[in-house]
DNA sequence: AAGGAGATCAACCGCCGTATT
DNA sequence: AAATACGGCGGTTGATCTCCT
């Protein structure tokens, strides 16, 4: 009954940190055959660890598109945008960063950015000024507003987990499907889907992140200003500085270029209605321009287009 | 210099959705 | 349709490192 076991349970599997030699040995394998079944790989491989191990292993250290070491300043900014909007999905937050793993983001998220955040008086989960702290002056307007634009929020969260999975299959099938395309072809061409609202034809690159060093590279709407930091929080030349930096300018910077062109008797609800549209408005603009060229990274990145196709065992 | 406290991060655990038989 | 395998995900743990007293 039931699928076969790709391979018998092993007692007295090792657990605990990794050898450079079992390092060693997991990464000549996949070399050379490609992962496959990761169940079956340690066996094959010589390794007494269990698949689930070896690929953890494999994903987050050894895999050869990680990049390591401390996180850019822009790179923090796409976390806290994306975890707005996303919430503890941090496989989807991965996905606008290709060079870090879901680990790697959760790691950095629980050890700095949710401290960082909670000492500047704004709540990490919900990344809205805490009632308690200096600054935190809304309006039962401005609630309900954020609390309308939080639905909008899990309503377009929905939206691109679907659009993300309709990606992932298009290129599944595409990769299936002989001939490969050739090498010039860009990586994604096979992403398209009719279905989906996704344009993988465009030339929007995720912006935002670090990605200074993809070429044609677009920048996020998100404007920096130390005066409207300053205005929220008071003048800190810090880190936390920079941060709510990130957190409000996206709000505060779109709100005052509509301002300059709306009424000037707006009430101070509405505004502040407008700011909160605003900020979100502009992290699922970042989102929606970042699906083509994430979902192209995921391809590019995709072991299997750097790994020789699995062998039949 | 010692050791205690807090921070960091690799790795594990358990659950869930999907695929397979 | 049911049972099971498998891969992926997010939460948590624990060993190690760093800082402070």
């Amino acid at each position: 009954m039931g699928r076969s076991p790709c391979c018998e349970k092993e007692a007295r599997l090792k657990k605990g940190p990794w050898t450079p030699e079992e390092d060693q040995k997991l990464l000549a394998f996949i070399e050379q055959h490609g992962h496959g079944c990761w169940r079956s790989l340690p066996a094959k491989a010589g390794l007494r660890r269990c698949g689930k191990s070896c690929r953890l292993r494999w994903t987050n250290y050894l895999r050869p598109d990680i990049k390591r070491g401390k996180f850019t300043l822009q790179e923090e900014q796409t976390i806290i945008q994306l975890h707005a909007l996303l919430g503890n999905r941090w496989s989807a937050i991965a996905t606008h960063l290709p060079k870090r793993t879901d680990n790697e983001i959760k790691n950095y998220w629980n050890t700095h950015l949710k401290k960082r955040l909670a000492k500047m008086g704004i709540d990490p989960v919900t990344h809205k000024p805490r009632a308690d702290a200096p600054g935190a002056t809304a309006s039962g307007a401005r609630y309900r507003a954020a609390a309308h634009l939080s639905h909008t929020a899990q309503w377009e969260s929905a939206r691109l987990e679907a659009e993300a999975r309709l990606a992932r299959e298009a290129k599944l099938r595409a990769l299936a499907s002989p001939p490969p395309p050739p090498a010039s072809a860009p990586a994604a061409s096979g992403l398209e889907s009719p279905t989906s609202t996704l344009s993988f034809s465009e030339g929007a690159m995720f912006a935002g992140a670090a990605h200074d060093d993809v070429p044609g590279a677009a920048r996020a709407p998100v404007v920096l200003t130390p005066r409207s930091y300053g205005e929220a929080f008071g003048e800190h030349g810090d880190a936390p500085g920079f941060l709510a930096g990130v957190l409000l300018d996206c709000s505060v910077a779109g709100a005052e270029q509509r301002f300059a062109a709306a009424s000037t008797d707006a009430s101070v609800g509405e505004q502040q209605e407008e700011e909160d549209k605003g900020y979100w408005s502009s992290i699922l603009n970042m989102v929606n321009s970042s699906m083509s060229s994430s979902l192209t990274s995921e391809a590019v990145t995709d072991p299997a287009m750097y790994l020789p196709a699995v062998p039949e065992f």
